[in-house]
DNA sequence: CGCAAATTTGAACGTAGTCAACAAGTGTGG
DNA sequence: CCACACTTGTTGACTACGTTCAAATTTGCG
């Protein structure tokens, strides 16, 4: 259960139809190659075109007057990007490409004609955009009220279960391919800092690094640590319309 | 153009047509009144009920399990509560009344039944929820990137910026309604370092108090200092289909 | 192999937190 | 109407978590 599309990702909340399955491979006709550190759209672009990433990582963020930089979402196949774009003319934010990947274009009036069209998909759209606002303000409950540690261990276990949900054969080990400065900047800490709560961590034997490689050696006491829980498990959107057959 | 219902937010955005309205409407039947300090739903509690707020301010938020409390989000007039229980069983967080309240409470099929016969509003919901994403991250980013005055600032302007969307008479100067430790809450600091804070912006002749009032003395240094960007307005959803008359 | 990027560590500093005490409101019941 | 309790606001002294700055080391590319 790779996931290489938006439908994948739609296709596990719901049973599609095939109808709504053509309908939702349509938005993703334009693939687009785009290299690593290559930027997709940047802040205040007023490009109105959404995205659905199909392979590689792709990380959302926005640049402060003072230069720093807040990581405000990592973007895993399946995902959308710039859908910013939906209520405001120049994006609120930056979309990078943080290994080479591949995306699907489409406009945004595409997303509408989806919606008229196939009206539970619109639902399910609604849905997926609630998991990833509650995704949100559990960090920002983290980077409000969290010290470092359990932010850097909540990053780790989100991260790998992300990874998971793509490939379940990612089990306590997995490559985070994040640098340091990219934790610290999706964390609220510096990258020196980070460093120091790794360490920390690697000290304390729940996790263990060797060169890109990354092990939660205990995952209950990393959990407990960082305050987790998993909001891609246990969904139900079992309120969505029935599909018209 | 006081905001009273759902439709007044949507009727913001689109031009609504009758039985748009009609619909809208119907998921405020039942008018339920809650009491300042009253819970509407907590953390955990498995009713899929949904509300709008109608009268009064509510806010959202989670206790975490050093007994600390984020805010999440103020809920205001046209608001949606309880959008959580679209995707999850147990809610993810809780709500509570500020003030005394008036909400209007529809089972989550209800929305599906929306979405299905109004495809239109379900893409008009979408844009609202992007909207409350957009705001979501600014306030990430100013948790993780600016220091405590820049954040207590936006609070205000923020604040000041939702009371005047509801009645546009509001101007420098208004009731913020807040205690210290409701804005450290929301802030992601101390009750103390607010009040410090609050007078440091008050000695800068940025802000000046009296009694419960709150006055902006200089805009757009209050903006400056607190790199605010009002994302209520400049909305631009010219991209859903046209009504069907 | 050589160079730039990333990681690691130490030392000094500073922003925000903690603790404590007091003042000013606010509301309630006697 | 006042007394008392409780919440909220205010200020000071001290602490601590995370930052800054700097330098050395490792890693991984081209």
């Amino acid at each position: 259960m790779t996931i290489g599309c938006f439908a994948d990702r739609v296709g596990e909340l719901i049973r599609l139809t095939a109808p709504e399955r053509a309908a939702l491979s349509a938005l993703e006709e334009r693939e687009r190659h785009v290299r690593r550190n290559g930027v997709l759209f940047r802040e205040k672009d007023t490009t109105s075109e959404l995205f659905i990433i199909r392979r590689g990582l792709m990380m959302n963020y926005v640049l402060l007057d003072d230069g720093s930089r807040q990581i405000l979402r990592f973007l895993f196949p399946g995902d959308m990007a710039g859908t910013g774009g939906l209520v405001y003319r120049g994006s609120p934010e930056t979309t990078m490409a943080m290994t080479d990947t591949v995306v699907c274009g489409f406009e945004r009036e595409a997303l509408g004609r989806l919606m008229r069209d196939h009206p539970r998909l619109g639902g399910v759209i609604l849905a997926v955009a609630q998991i990833e606002r509650v995704a949100l303000t559990d960090r920002l409950a983290a980077l409000g009220r969290r010290p470092a540690k359990s932010r850097v261990a909540a990053l780790l276990l989100d991260m790998r279960n992300r990874y998971r949900a793509l490939d379940n054969a990612i089990g306590a080990t997995f490559v985070l391919g994040l640098t340091q400065e990219e934790i610290g900047d999706a964390t609220g800490l510096t990258a020196v800092h980070v460093n120091r709560m790794l360490r920390q961590l690697e000290d304390e034997r729940l996790i263990s690094r060797d060169h890109g490689r990354l092990h939660l050696l205990n995952e209950p006491a990393l959990r407990r640590a960082a305050n987790y829980t998993d909001r891609y498990e246990n969904i139900d959107v079992s309120w969505l319309p029935a599909a018209v057959e």
